[in-house]
DNA sequence: TTATTTTGTGCAATCGATTGCAAATCCATT
DNA sequence: AATGGATTTGCAATCGATTGCACAAAATAA
């Protein structure tokens, strides 16, 4: 095991003669440093291979160049493809990425949000878990004034940017579709009442129920935690009502295609005895057969989106920049499974 | 913008009247220091909110507590399960995570090395991009001692450790599965060639022929990128020649996907027509229509595993422990495309 | 030539924690 | 009470870069 001896600016600085601290500027592009100096300094710290070292920089500087993220799980398309967009910006302004995940625990996700604070991360993107009904952790930031994003799920009682989709008017979207292709008795499959993103949803699909003047039917508003089993229960309990719907917004893919499962099992035709959308447009939704109609959330540009916005915060961090509410726009995507 | 004095552990000694190495010790529950001492370091630290200063201690430890990972893409399933993997386990011993994708191109990748070293993080856990024919940008870390893993996607002239899956069986498991199933002409859509994975699972795929005496069709072998693109067309080439096959491996789930819809836009019925048979079990394989036949690798056991083995080496970093190679085992899945 | 700016550099403190070595304290033993 | 040894604690240097302020050098003006 050789050392290597790490180079330092003081180590420039003996070579050319010159004090650490002009060798610091100029690497730094300072103005009040001779081009001469720059260029000579310059010549020799790639001549020595000097690399910076950025621990150190950071200390005196207090910054980190780091936004933390966390995601109720990396492994989900949406936020995966989030976090490609985050890193792809992040890298060209230099910032790192680290990345935790909270398995959509509130514990985990307050243990998240504590790391990244120990870890001084200049600024936290964040989409809450299913369980995050408080903000304590979070004000750990916002009290220190970190900049915080938001990024489709959001916690309503921390005053600062967001980036969603427009969940009631896709809510209401999905349901005027379903209403238009025919279908009389509309049911929906919702997530945890804590979300926005689920209220928003189930509230869209209340409110085009009651502009077309169709009443809602006991027993056809299930909320649930929108897994894969919890689907599958809770679209079972609707086609075993003795009015089963023959039209299903379900809250998200993942029980839309447990749905497609339980009718090929029970020999529903899809969508003839009951249609079906889902919503976040995961991979599979394409290629299922039938095909799903759900939404398309622009999950690559909501985190390259935040990553701009987070990056701007920290650099102008001594102005003072009014909170924003970004809304960006879904794409209904129709496909057999409602055609 | 209240300005919130950040405790330091002067503070601490200045209110406890002692000297802030001690405190230092204390807090690092070093043996040198009393019980009594400590308890009431640990107590004050508590009461006027101090937080350990991540940078300093860096600083001068030399140590970042930190991982970097690069993939080829965080978006695609079996990156970002191994993501969690990785995440989960360094969660665990207190490490952070940096991420960064190479987007499959050698430049970025080097860029993305570059920056981890840059960083100083104390290991790095890469799959290199289908470009990379080169090794310098890995020697930084390896010449410095600095621990590398590869999973999945290594590079044979770095010697380290490695967690692969065992391509060439694999590779030679599908192809004998085909040729059980009663196929007589198999055909291989294979990655490229730099690859050690593409490159065993081809030879998998040869040496299964070979056993059992079947010739090798000129054309059967395409050697492709991989992407949805590039698998249909070579798809559509191996479907046009004058006695196409009636089995194909092929070097993903995504070429098998495009084979699918080539076959459905072209009436050709799957298995009957042509079997086919993909690799990585993608969430969408299980549940198209015809379901795909595929191999699952185990992506998140590849993470944790790497996770651990680096931060064993980071912690007994002055002990030399000889070089690992692991080899996973994965799992055939055969479903309805080649049934 | 002298006075006044402008421009370029250096000094030394600082960021907050860690650590080798020396000094101080404690307790037991003779 | 004095000595010896074990146990605790403090001093001060260190990690490597940044930065306010002072000062020197060069350029300009008087």
């Amino acid at each position: 095991m050789r050392k290597s001896p790490e180079i330092t600016i003081h180590h420039l600085a003996n070579e050319l003669k010159i004090s650490a601290s002009t060798v610091s500027r100029a690497l730094n592009d300072n103005i009040k440093i001779s081009e001469k100096t720059r260029q000579l300094v310059r010549q020799k710290a790639i001549e020595m291979g000097y690399r910076p070292n950025v621990l150190a920089a950071n200390l005196r500087s207090k910054k980190t160049n780091t936004i933390g993220v966390v995601v109720p799980r990396i492994d989900r398309y949406f936020f995966s493809s989030a976090i490609s967009g985050i890193e792809d910006y992040a890298w060209t302004k230099g910032f790192n990425v680290i990345i935790t995940q909270s398995n959509d625990l509130l514990l985990k996700e307050i243990n998240c949000v504590q790391t990244l604070f120990n870890n001084r991360v200049d600024g936290m993107i964040i989409s809450i878990s299913m369980q995050t009904n408080e903000d304590k952790h979070l004000r750990l930031f916002s009290d220190k004034n970190i900049p915080i994003i938001f990024f489709d799920r959001f916690c309503p009682t921390i005053d600062c940017d967001r980036i969603v989709v427009d969940d009631f008017n896709t809510g209401h979207k999905i349901t005027s579709h379903l209403i238009e292709r025919g279908c009389k008795r509309i049911a929906h499959i919702a997530g945890p009442e804590l979300l926005n993103i689920y209220r928003d949803r189930k509230d869209g699909y209340l409110k085009a129920l009651k502009e077309a003047g169709i009443p809602v039917i006991e027993g056809y508003l299930e909320i649930t935690g929108l897994t894969k089993e919890e689907g599958k229960l809770a679209f079972a309990r609707l086609m075993s009502l003795p009015n089963p719907p023959d039209g299903v917004f379900c809250g998200n893919d993942t029980t839309a295609l447990s749905a497609l499962e339980y009718c090929q099992i029970n020999n529903l035709k899809v969508p003839n005895d009951v249609a079906l959308v889902g919503f976040s447009d995961e991979p599979f939704s394409a290629v299922v057969t039938p095909s799903l109609s759900t939404v398309k959330q622009p999950g690559y540009q909501m985190g390259f989106q935040a990553a701009q916005k987070i990056i701007y915060r920290i650099k102008n961090s001594n102005s003072i920049i009014p909170f924003e509410h970004f809304i960006l726009p879904t794409q209904l995507i129709i496909r057999e499974s409602s055609k």
